[in-house]
DNA sequence: AGCTTATAAGCACATATTGG
DNA sequence: CCAATATGTGCTTATAAGCT
């Protein structure tokens, strides 16, 4: 056995001061020569992989590929490549990632040249009129939310800043490929297996996916089209007081939705999620950073820790992880809280 | 089959931005 | 103001596809 251990970069100071890690694990080594291929890093959420390494990928789903290239030096003369939206000329589509873009919305609309003349390689940059999901080829951040996935319902092109998503025929639509790729899984697949630069797609390709089932699937494109409804009309000329906190709620449920059709034990799950403690989710439309308030150690799962009843409970922690907790305590509990007149 | 051309994936370089 | 780091562009190279 080895012990990997990390610090990360928001881990830093505190092992500065204490010489405290962010990650530590003790792994065998034989994983490590195996073969000469083998990847010598270790992912903090390596059991959660381990779990899901039997079932689908992304790639099993969806086509996965960079959008387009357009020439540079071999550019001809006076050969124009991207123009504005208002362009006579060109093809509507997306060229660049704008930092204030909101997963539910859209990237800036621009006019690109596709004449062969002008374009270095193709890929999936070409328009096709049909529902694709847009992922960012660079990471939006350099902690665990990186990514930020938006639906392209008119399928229109895009450049090798975006990498574009669509669906298999007889898989699901982009919907769900969107809820997807916006989840703590694929954030935390990109946090752990990708290094601080781009988003790479042979990587992304290899992310788990749930197992086919429309059980899962429904469920997934609901809770997909309560959030983007209520993300995309809660503006500030819309929302009152509490729009914030409804949209916060319906990414929960979705995020929530999402997990459910992985189906991780858990304490794994719990692991997953844990990557997020304290970090920033960019463009989601409201104030979020993390899932579990702090002091809260057991392994709730997230549909279990947004339900009504959880919250309104606040023997809830114990009630639903009774295996950390000795019936003593329970029993104890039980009685503090009829002394209180609660129950 | 063996050579030639095309494509995809990842990366290298150049420029921009940030921080001391 | 300079050095370090981040970001955007499009180039390089390995592999796949096409061709004779």
């Amino acid at each position: 056995m080895l012990w990997c251990r990390r610090v990360r970069e928001r881990g830093m100071e505190a092992f500065k001061e204490r010489l405290a890690f962010s990650w530590e694990r003790q792994v065998p080594q034989c994983g490590f020569v195996e073969s000469a291929g083998a990847d010598l890093r270790v992912p903090e959420c390596d059991e959660v992989w381990a779990y899901l390494s039997t079932g689908r990928t992304l790639h099993d789903l969806a086509s996965v590929a960079k959008g387009l290239d357009h020439k540079g030096k071999t550019l001809p003369a006076g050969c124009w490549t991207v123009r504005d939206e208002s362009a006579q000329t060109g093809v509507l589509g997306y060229a660049n990632v704008n930092e204030d873009l909101a997963i539910c919305g859209e990237p800036s609309l621009i006019k690109l040249n596709l004449e062969p003349r002008a374009v270095l390689s193709y890929r999936n940059g070409k328009p096709t009129g049909k529902p694709q999901v847009l992922l960012n080829y660079a990471p939006v951040a350099r902690e665990a939310w990186k990514l930020k996935a938006t639906l392209d319902e008119k399928g229109r092109a895009l450049t090798s800043r975006f990498v574009a998503i669509r669906p298999k025929p007889g898989g699901p639509g982009a919907l769900y490929l969107w809820a997807i790729m916006n989840s703590p899984v694929a954030n935390a697949f990109a946090y752990d297996h990708l290094g601080k630069r781009d988003i790479r797609i042979g990587t992304m390709r290899k992310m788990p996916v749930p197992a086919r089932s429309p059980a899962h699937e429904t469920p997934i494109e609901q809770a997909a089209l309560r959030y983007r409804q209520l993300a995309t009309s809660a503006g500030p000329l819309f929302s009152g007081a509490s729009a914030p906190d409804a949209v916060k709620r319906a990414l929960l449920e979705m995020d929530a939705a999402v997990l459910g059709a992985y189906d991780l034990p858990p304490r794994l799950e719990r692991q997953l999620l844990d990557l997020f403690a304290g970090v920033e989710r960019k463009g989601v439309g409201c104030e979020f950073r993390g899932y579990y308030p702090p002091g809260l150690d057991a392994y709730v799962p997230l549909h279990e820790l947004i339900s009504e009843d959880y919250a309104r409970s606040t023997l809830g922690r114990f009630r639903e992880a009774p295996r950390t907790v000795s019936p003593d305590v329970l029993a104890a509990l039980r009685t503090a809280a009829e002394a209180y007149g609660e129950e």
